[in-house]
DNA sequence: AAAAAAAATGAAAACGATTACAAATTCTAT
DNA sequence: ATAGAATTTGTAATCGTTTTCATTTTTTTT
């Protein structure tokens, strides 16, 4: 079926059918209703390709992910419900773990002519942003998780430093004084954040870090294991609480902790970041930090549809404020419930 | 750019750029290699919707899937890998919770002109059937998780009864007899067979199965606290162990035992299914049924590559062989380790 | 060196829509 | 009834490729 098929069969025009479809008001009223009576009969739907080389649009938005795992899940499917009422496909890529692949596919979605791209970035590179910078001047972006200030993209954050002196101001509130950090990496500049507002706070309150209580880790779950093993193993006194810069290196402590016969959060509180899906399902329920991944998600597609319909946008940089969740893992200090 | 301009720069016409482009052989040899060298530097890329015009191609494959969490992130993953090593982007579309919505979803991927879909699919309703009937008839397709046989579209399953038989075989070699059973839900027929191995197993074994011990489920993680709690409220003698029909569900059934007081696995022990990735991780670590996710992408993804190549497939019923995860959760009747 | 065969190239017609612009029709006001 | 305006419709060019077929160029054979 072809809108030439059509216009046979309804005696008219190709234009006038492609009115019709268009909703043009041009067009007469019975004319109107008997192309659209063959339309709903044949089944006809416009062929988007032709339709696009003429137009100039595929209608299409290209997503890129670190991988498409539980925690995006809920960002996902936000951004899947606003390009669709918009009426635009979503075409996925995703970052795996080296990011020569990650560059690879992004070009890949680049030249699949997609109007545009949302990226959820685990961190930027020099390399990265040399695409990115590439990428741009074609394609509209929009970041998020990630921001590259010198390069004029508009990025959703979350606000790491507040969320995370929320966390540290409830530990503190339940009386820990010594309290370990398991670190996020290093190159995750927006991560890194939470950092430095675990060392702010420590050193607001006039406490000192023992090196052994600062372990760097990679999200992972065995990563906060082996974080919690060190923080203990390196002669310095126990903590009474760790803060884990993600769930996952939380539970990784948690974990390591059980097995060594330390309960939680009776002897040790612990302080999640992120709140995954599975946190409050968990044994102790983590206590941790909050992100709204559904806005993340919204405002990230309605910011890039904004862009093409307007040719530019209110906010290159919208920053969510993070909420503590107050659950089982964290606990008063010397309080012996449980 | 277009071909036009690379013709041009090359003083060649379109025809033969088109050719060098699409690896032709019958260009000679130093004429390749100008146009190659002005593609290089003008890095110039191919409109791919008016090569799709022509040639009838999108090269996108949609992707359907009833969310995007964790569960099924490896094997996005591994059809993402396939498609794109193949040149094929891939489109998402979800179900959400309404099958309504999930059809629509799905008509719209059809009208974006995807090559073929790949559609995994929670449940099939009749309407469900209908709606597949019509699409196969234009755009190939391969299901994920469900079969219909009345229909001629390929399938990719877990075989859900030699899982299930796995889990219980387990169970009744650790030597409990008393065993209680958290049900998936009953429109989905695949997951359903759980129920019947099941059953079988323990009237193999002359066992007795009381009503109580049997509870729907909804696969959520309350669900399953609901399903545990009406499983002990019921009267009948408490069950030694509880085999639950996924891992959500037994990670519920932990939960509400031991809120009430009960040991996980010492008092009873607790069978999941599926090996989600937080399955190792729970505590106690879940003893479950493991799904290979990745082969089901990449069986998926070749699958329909396979058919858009030959226009027919070799298998179109592909079961996967489901394997017995023993972790701790579920422990031998009367040890009192732990 | 000419004829025949093979190889390389180009001209032009698709593909299926949209959209200026022109042409035809209908309406309004005299 | 008719000029002029307003409304509808149609013609044909266009988007950027691919591909058929004809033509030109090169190679081989005699």
């Amino acid at each position: 079926m072809t809108i030439k098929e059509i216009a046979k069969l309804a005696g008219v025009s190709t234009a006038t059918v492609s009115r019709v479809i268009n909703g043009d008001l041009s067009v007469k009223k019975d004319t109107r209703a008997n192309v659209e009576k063959i339309i709903q009969k044949t089944n006809y739907w416009p062929n988007l390709m032709a339709r696009g080389l003429v137009k100039k649009k595929t209608n299409i938005f290209g997503l890129m992910m670190p991988r498409f795992d539980g925690w995006y899940s809920q960002r996902v499917e936000a951004i899947l419900d606003v390009c669709s009422r918009n009426k635009y496909g979503v075409m996925i890529a995703s970052g795996l773990a080296k990011y020569e692949e990650e560059m690879e596919n992004l070009n890949l979605l680049a030249k699949q002519r997609v109007e545009g791209i949302i990226y959820s970035a685990a961190r930027i590179t020099p390399r990265h942003r040399e695409i990115i910078a590439q990428i741009i001047e074609r394609i509209p972006m929009v970041l998020v998780d990630q921001a590259i200030d010198e390069l004029n993209v508009p990025a959703i954050l979350q606000d790491n430093y507040r969320g995370a002196q929320k966390a540290m101001r409830h530990l503190l509130e339940c009386g820990h004084r010594r309290i370990a950090f398991i670190a996020p990496p290093q190159d995750d500049i927006e991560a890194e954040k939470r950092t430095a507002a675990f060392y702010d706070a420590m050193r607001a309150e006039g406490l000192d870090v023992p090196e052994g209580h600062f372990q760097r880790g990679d999200f992972s779950i065995p990563s906060g294991s082996q974080g919690m093993e060190r923080i203990l193993e390196g002669g310095d006194p126990t903590p009474t609480a760790v803060f884990a810069a993600n769930d996952n290196m939380a539970i990784g402590a948690i974990d390591c902790l059980i097995r060594r016969g330390l309960r939680v959060p009776q002897d040790v509180s612990v302080m999640g970041f992120d709140d995954i899906a599975m946190a409050r399902h968990f044994l102790p329920a983590l206590t941790t930090v909050h992100q709204d991944q559904v806005a993340m998600g919204t405002q990230a597609a309605e910011l890039i549809i904004e862009y093409k319909k307007y040719k530019k946008v209110r906010l290159k940089k919208i920053i969510l404020e993070p909420e503590l969740i107050v659950r089982d893992s964290v606990q008063r200090l010397g309080e012996a419930r449980g």
